[in-house]
DNA sequence: GGCATAAATGAATGCCATTCGATAACGGCT
DNA sequence: AGCCGTTATCGAATGGCATTCATTTATGCC
């Protein structure tokens, strides 16, 4: 026993088991983390003030791991295109984690970058100052909803639903029943939110 | 002891107790909820079948106890606006036990009633049969988005990170730090949205 | 009136998050 | 080199929670 030569954890290693574990079995225990770390339970402890921060940790490790490719030198459309969909694309890619990962804010430090750039982009845009942060909390709620959305059960109409909800299943036989449902969702509300704001800009000419 | 000459427990009872129980202590445990329904843990057990489902039914009673007010016959834009609006001030009324609900699918026939609304309205507004969905997804993503968003802390850009972050400050300073922030928040996007879905329609004028 | 059923109780089970004292290696200081 | 405060681990212990089960008592149907 005692102390180990070499460190066994560090607060990157548990936040990437943790993704990892959840991602497999859909939750999250101390034990089970343990164990994939090859560590007693009560070691975490030692790096982390309890199971919150690591899922902190976890969101963090989320955008750390994916949010390298982003290009504001594009037009303002096509860059928060981009961010948005790199945004969501970093959720979907651990779904089982997701219920965990939506419910806990992201760490100040950890966003003030990727905000800095939103807001220059947005800013030498034209868009007006008070409308900066609304636009950019509106894109993260959307998508964040998304990824909600995009792990949960499709929408069924059974067949004796057919009768009282016609035109619901009218809709339902146009939508895709899979993984491309919650796509297709995001792909409509995205393009409607950037074409909104469009409108926002004071040089916008209305039809 | 014994069965009771009056039945103490049924659903609706206990889905009320615990989306107060939860609104007011931001968590909900058993024993907390059987004390509050005075009543020993293991008798909800003959109710519901564990926690889950119980958070099932604290998402239902938000369904039935707000969804009064909506109003098909306006305009596409204002019926939809409307809502969605109600749909937000569901959640917000809750705002502790919105992390419980977010993340549990409503089951299928509490929203079949509203869909079919929906979807006949948009139908109808001569929107193409194979966005309906995409567009109804789209809005509820948005509004749990937005629901989730209204609980987290606001974002605060220290003064030491001004230098680093400047065009963000500019965009804090000009932004309400209290609730409405995100109701401003909700506000821009919503509006963005209902534009955005104006320009799908098939004898839409481009600018 | 008897009996299957429904509605409660309270004890018991097993898991989980967290805390604490003990143990042993590391690193700086003399 | 030897000492000591610090660091990183373990193992045991605590307290809480969700869930199950045997038991008790009332209800309503035949």
């Amino acid at each position: 026993m005692g102390r180990p030569r070499t460190p066994l954890l560090d607060r990157r290693r548990i936040a990437a088991a943790a993704l990892d574990l959840a991602d497999q079995q859909g939750t999250l225990t101390i034990p089970a983390l343990a164990r994939a770390l090859g560590v007693a339970p009560s070691a975490l402890y030692h790096h982390v003030s309890g199971r919150d921060e690591i899922i902190s940790l976890m969101r963090e490790e989320l955008i750390i791991t994916t949010s390298c490719d982003r290009d504001w030198s594009q037009p303002w459309p096509q860059a928060l295109d981009k961010w948005t969909r790199g945004y969501l694309a970093a959720f979907t890619a651990h779904p089982r984690a997701v219920p965990l990962l939506a419910t806990t804010p992201l760490a100040e430090p950890c966003i003030h970058a990727v905000y800095e750039e939103v807001a220059e982009l947005l800013l030498t845009s034209g868009f007006a100052k008070d409308q900066i942060m609304p636009m950019i909390t509106a894109l993260e709620s959307f998508t964040l909803g998304s990824a909600l959305d995009s792990i949960a059960p499709p929408v069924m109409v059974s067949d004796v639903a057919r009768e009282k909800a016609p035109h619901l299943a009218i809709a339902l036989d146009h939508t895709p029943t899979d993984q491309q449902r919650a796509q297709a969702a995001f792909d409509t509300g995205l393009q409607a939110l950037l074409t909104g704001f469009a409108a926002l800009l004071p040089d916008h000419h209305t039809p």
